[in-house]
DNA sequence: CGATCCCGCCACATT
DNA sequence: AATGTGGCGGGATCG
């Protein structure tokens, strides 16, 4: 600063009177060395530039713009300088370099160098980001604008950003208080939580497709995308909202809308955010209506935060390219490691804090579209809620053409069930009496994840297992992590449905593998990966009884969880470091695709495919791409490859094979009972050992009357599309029905039928058939099956499913490896930094494709018996 | 020509 | 009513 100032104002005071050299400054502009002694040397010229300098004078004096320019350059310069030494930004160095260029720039100062970025970076430069606690800087925004010589307007956009990070607050009229990075963190972490519970699944959501267009894997995707966003409108335009003056507009937008967009960053797996997802996004929070003009004005703001968020080094602009070219984005390159979770950060800041605002503000229009109850008053909510009514209605209008749909369309309705189910969530959880249990609590995560652990005891491996598969499903569910269990939602008394039955009913999206005592220990051996999945379903099974879990879960966690956690993060990262963009993994998800699949509604085929999902993802969170899967993971290559067929409808049989070497009971067999959410939001997955999961579920199968199988009451928040898989127990062939017709009945219970109307349930019957045991995969047709009736809904689905299905197989047989519930579970968190974003990418990828479809196809659905759900709940429970 | 986004009008809030 | 805030979008610039 010495130097330059040295230089600078030595010279400054002439400069200042005289000159523009255009020749000059141009010379300088492009050199933007930021620091340049030298210049010094170049510049000899005071003196003659005397002459213009005077011209100079004059100008400024008539205008006073220019005045204000000079002024703020003598203030700033120095802020300038040593900014620029710490950014590389040639604009501003430019400045730097000559004065002259400076008043240059005033005659025809660049655009780029009134950017709000570039003020923002002077504004940061006058304040330190770590300032002692002990004192306050106080920041006045006359002064500051003043001196930065830009209209006031323009700090507030900054101020306001900074104050929705806490960075500032404001403590009186024209005046704010300066505090610095200290509780950035702390921020950043509640907006996180916050973030995760609003937008975790829109976000997967989007980032799946956003992926997949990136990636080739997700030509599926881009099949089905590519309509969706040609037409940005349409019908959501809810008209009423837009008076929004009701509410204050103060914590309106910038803020707010600052904040959100922040958390979708530190939601996204990828931290990277396209502006027009963004913007979607936000919009649909606020007001629906996605004219082309709202649109625009939002996208305008977003820039406007995204200059201070980059002037912060929060984010950094990038692009990212997909099927109708390139689309700018934003990459977080700030902190993604938050502070250990704790429950609600709350107050570190001294003054208000933002969050608060935030969160209310967000939570308030999903809370008012939910439900007519709302917490929250104020706001904007009410426009939200319109919106999200008239988004409701449409998607329950349209029953399914998810592939026609256009994004905007589809990102909207997806928002607003997410808000929906978010609220559903949050009324449930509040209060266990709503009659809705099962239906919505698909979000559980939300109490998880904030503060919550009820769960936690519940089911520990569950939650182990989550936070991938929460990540897997993607869409719905990063915030699920939930674990939990369905014991803890019972407690809450939403779930649980039907206490008295040996039902389960799982709130979350989140798989459980249920197993009594399978012997297929080999697959473990074999892959390590397998091994936690196995252990992990093992826990599952012990983890049923509550209280033992949790322990496990740490337990697991160790033991496999460090070696997963090196080989997988390791290529994970390297995949990541390679492209920063995640692959999307899944982007298989073609499940859907297969025919029967659609038949059914898609679901059924995406279980299964979800189920691989998240077996790899298990066993190797990181991504499974291509190329990773098999180098990174040991896991199973078998798996996935079956994955890869499962996905690709078109070779399913080859998968069979590979699993069948797992387990040589794919077929059929299936020991467990697996049940997949689908993409819906609230999705959660089951796996069952058919043959019973007797004592740790607590479900024993002898308590279903017909069945021996056990059953597992899932109830599909609010998704409600979910297949269930069952494979009936095996006592073999009590019943000699064929797996086709799984009419027989038995009396399954699955009031669950009822409630998802459209999940699809499978049931394989089983033979006992060990995996090793079994030899012959096709077998089940044959094989007794003991009948299971379901529901007729459910048994349709299943037929149509068919249990055949090799995806169906193929999962079970990977789960198989549980018995072992040794390890700990992984704990997610421990896991999680080191592979943080693999987890989340894995999931995401996977959870990706199949979201897509089945979000597509049932998703849609999905969203209309959630939003009946809703409705029903609204108007009498069920 | 699309991406950015400056600029400042003007409505609403606060004093 | 004056002044503070800040939504908003036209249209200039940039790439």
């Amino acid at each position: 600063e010495n130097i330059f100032d040295r230089s600078r104002m030595a010279p400054k005071t002439p400069i200042k009177n005289e000159p523009v050299d255009l020749s000059k400054q141009k010379g300088c502009t492009p050199e933007r060395n930021p620091i340049t002694p030298v210049k010094l040397t170049d510049r000899p010229q005071p003196d003659p530039w005397t002459p213009t300098a005077n011209l100079k004078i004059l100008v400024s004096a008539a205008s006073p713009d220019m005045r204000d320019r000079e002024k703020k350059k003598e203030l700033f310069r120095p802020i300038e300088n040593s900014e620029q030494s710490d950014t590389p930004d040639s604009l501003q160095y430019d400045m730097v370099d000559d004065s002259t260029v400076d008043e240059f720039e005033k005659q025809r100062p660049s655009r780029k160098q009134k950017s709000l970025g570039l003020l923002c970076q002077k504004f940061l430069a006058r304040y330190p980001s770590y300032p002692l606690s002990t004192e306050k800087t106080t920041i006045s925004l006359d002064e500051v604008a003043s001196i930065l010589g830009v209209e006031r307007r323009r700090i507030y956009d900054i101020v306001n950003v900074l104050e929705s990070l806490h960075l500032v607050s404001r403590v009186a009229k024209n005046q704010y208080c300066w505090h610095g990075r200290h509780n950035l963190r702390q921020t950043l972490k509640t907006l996180q939580e916050a973030g995760e519970l609003q937008y975790g699944e829109l976000m997967t959501f989007f980032q799946h497709k956003e992926q997949d267009l990136e990636y080739k894997f997700g030509e599926r995707k881009k099949e089905t995308i590519p309509d969706t966003q040609d037409k940005p409108l349409l019908d959501f335009s809810e008209p009423d909202c837009t008076s929004a003056s009701a509410n204050s507009r103060k914590d309106k937008s910038l803020r707010i809308m600052s904040q959100k967009f922040v958390m979708l960053f530190l939601v996204s797996k990828t931290k990277i955010v396209t502006l027009d997802i963004a913007a979607k996004i936000l919009i649909e929070e606020t007001q629906d209506t996605v004219d082309h003009s709202k649109f625009k004005t939002k996208v305008r703001r977003l820039y406007d935060i995204a200059n201070v968020l980059t002037s912060l080094g929060l984010i950094k602009k990038v692009h990212v390219t997909e099927e109708r070219g390139r689309k700018p984005a934003f990459k977080w390159i700030g902190p993604v490691e938050l502070p250990g979770k704790t429950v609600e950060p709350r107050g570190n800041n001294p003054a208000s804090d933002p969050l608060p605002r935030t969160q209310r503000g967000v939570c308030a229009p999903y809370q008012i579209c939910a439900t007519g109850k709302q917490r929250f008053t104020r706001h904007a909510s009410f426009n939200g809620s319109q919106p999200c009514e008239g988004t409701r209605r449409k998607v329950s209008s349209e029953p399914n053409s998810p592939h026609q749909e256009r994004q905007d369309e589809y990102c909207s309705k997806m928002i607003n069930l997410a808000a929906v189910c978010r609220q559903k969530i949050e009324e449930d959880t509040r209060s266990p009496s709503t009659t809705l249990p099962l239906s919505l609590l698909p979000v559980p995560g939300d109490s998880d994840f904030c503060v919550n652990p009820l769960p936690q005891a519940v089911f520990p491996m569950v939650q182990a297992d989550v936070p991938n598969l929460a990540l897997l499903n993607g869409v719905s569910s990063q915030t699920l992590h939930p674990s939990m269990p369905a014991a803890s939602k019972t407690e809450n008394g939403k779930p649980t449905l039907l206490p008295s039955q040996p039902f389960l009913c799982f709130p979350s999206p989140s798989l459980f593998m249920l197993c009594s005592g399978l012997q297929e220990n080999n697959l473990r051996e074999t892959l390590p990966t397998t091994g936690e999945v196995g252990n992990r379903s093992a826990e599952a099974q012990a983890a049923v009884p509550p209280a033992a879990c949790q322990k496990r879960s740490s337990h697991k966690c160790t033991s496999p969880s460090p070696p997963v956690d090196d080989e997988e993060p390791a290529a994970k990262k390297q995949a990541m470091e390679q492209s920063d963009v995640p692959l999307s993994l899944v982007v298989p998800k073609k499940p859907s695709e297969s025919p029967k699949a659609e038949s059914v509604l898609g679901s059924g085929c995406t279980p299964a495919v979800h189920l691989e999902a998240f077996h790899l993802d298990l066993a190797s969170p990181a991504a499974p791409e291509a190329a990773d899967k098999e180098s990174t993971k040991p896991l199973d290559p078998q798996e996935q490859e079956k994955w890869s067929q499962n996905k690709d409808p078109d070779e399913p049989s080859p998968g069979e094979e590979h699993i069948s070497k797992e387990n040589a009971n794919q077929p059929f067999l299936p020991q467990y009972l697996y049940v997949q959410p689908t993409a819906g939001l609230s999705s959660f997955n089951f796996l069952f050992s058919a043959n019973q999961a007797p004592g740790a579920i607590s479900l024993a199968a002898s308590q279903l009357p017909s069945l021996s199988v056990p059953c597992v009451v899932v109830p599909s928040a609010a998704l409600a599309s979910f297949p269930v898989v069952c494979s009936p127990t095996v006592t073999g062939p009590l019943s000699p029905v064929p797996d086709g017709s799984f009419s027989a009945a038995t009396s399954m219970n699955f009031s669950v039928s009822g409630l998802a109307s459209t999940a699809p349930v499978f049931i394989g019957t089983t033979a006992v058939v060990t995996p090793k045991i079994s030899p012959t995969p096709s077998v089940d047709p044959q094989q007794p099956h003991p009948a299971l009736h379901l529901s007729p809904v459910l048994a349709r689905s299943c037929s149509a499913l068919k249990l055949d299905s090799p995806m169906c197989m193929g999962h079970p047989v990977t789960l198989l490896k549980l018995q072992q519930p040794s390890s700990t579970p992984l704990t997610p968190k421990s896991i999680r930094p080191a592979r943080h974003e693999a987890f989340f990418k894995t999931p995401g990828s996977l959870g990706d494709p199949v979201a897509w479809k089945k979000n597509e196809g049932n998703q849609i659905r999905n969203a209309s018996s959630v939003q009946r759900r809703l409705e029903i709940s609204g108007t009498s429970p069920d």
